[in-house]
DNA sequence: CTAATACATCAACTTTTATTGTTCACTTCG
DNA sequence: CGAAGTGAACAATAAAAGTTGATGTATTAG
């Protein structure tokens, strides 16, 4: 019986909605030389900022960002536990591949 | 210049968007066992035939699926060239990270 | 040939998401 | 204190994505 699946699909989706958009995704890769501050990455955009927060809140529940206060700043840095997590789900979809589902007789 | 970076956010994006679906991502899941046909998937997913047809349409055209005739039924299988390349992109987000950023004067 | 099956596509509609402009709260600086 | 800067949150609107039921197109069975 399939019914219960190795993948928590609620939790997947969540990863990869916060994925889907190019405005986060650019977020993502500004994020990848470090902590940045909103009006930081709003001079490097070229965006509103109520744009950038949105998706940065996005970002944030979805456990790729954190963020931190200092002082009249708010840094956000990625979150590598949670890009590692999405890492090792992508490999279980590619491993468990291969192993023939002919079983049933085609809409029998 | 609109940034170039070294991600193919739109591509990334819509890998990722194709993944942000949870009846999507079911039948990633039910795939993982190797190809189904449509009537298989409608069966055990108990979703509507259109509804299905959309959704792997909308893996079909990310590259996450592809599909292949046999007599009457059509048939689909994961694409794990596409499942090695997202893993990759993945791995290359974490390993940039770590760069210290605190170049600029933030909002100078 | 006709009927039935498998699946894609389409149109109408609902639900989610994203964008923009505005307002509000908090912090720092004069 | 008051003014200015940083950023979150909200409301209105626009745009995109998903659902449903109906129709269309192959293909195969009778």
């Amino acid at each position: 019986m399939p019914a219960s699946t190795s993948l928590d699909t609620t939790q997947a989706a969540r990863w990869f909605h916060a994925l889907s958009d190019e405005t986060r995704l650019e977020i993502v890769e500004r994020l990848l030389g470090g902590e940045r501050c909103v009006c930081e990455l709003t001079d490097l955009m070229d965006a509103a900022q109520s744009r950038l927060s949105f998706h940065l809140k996005t970002l944030k529940d979805a456990d790729i960002v954190t963020d931190r206060r200092e002082g009249r700043w708010v840094y956000y840095t990625l979150n590598r536990a949670t890009l590692d997590e999405i890492e090792t789900l992508l490999g279980s979809l590619k491993r468990t591949e291969r192993t023939a589902a002919r079983s049933i007789t085609c809409c029998g």
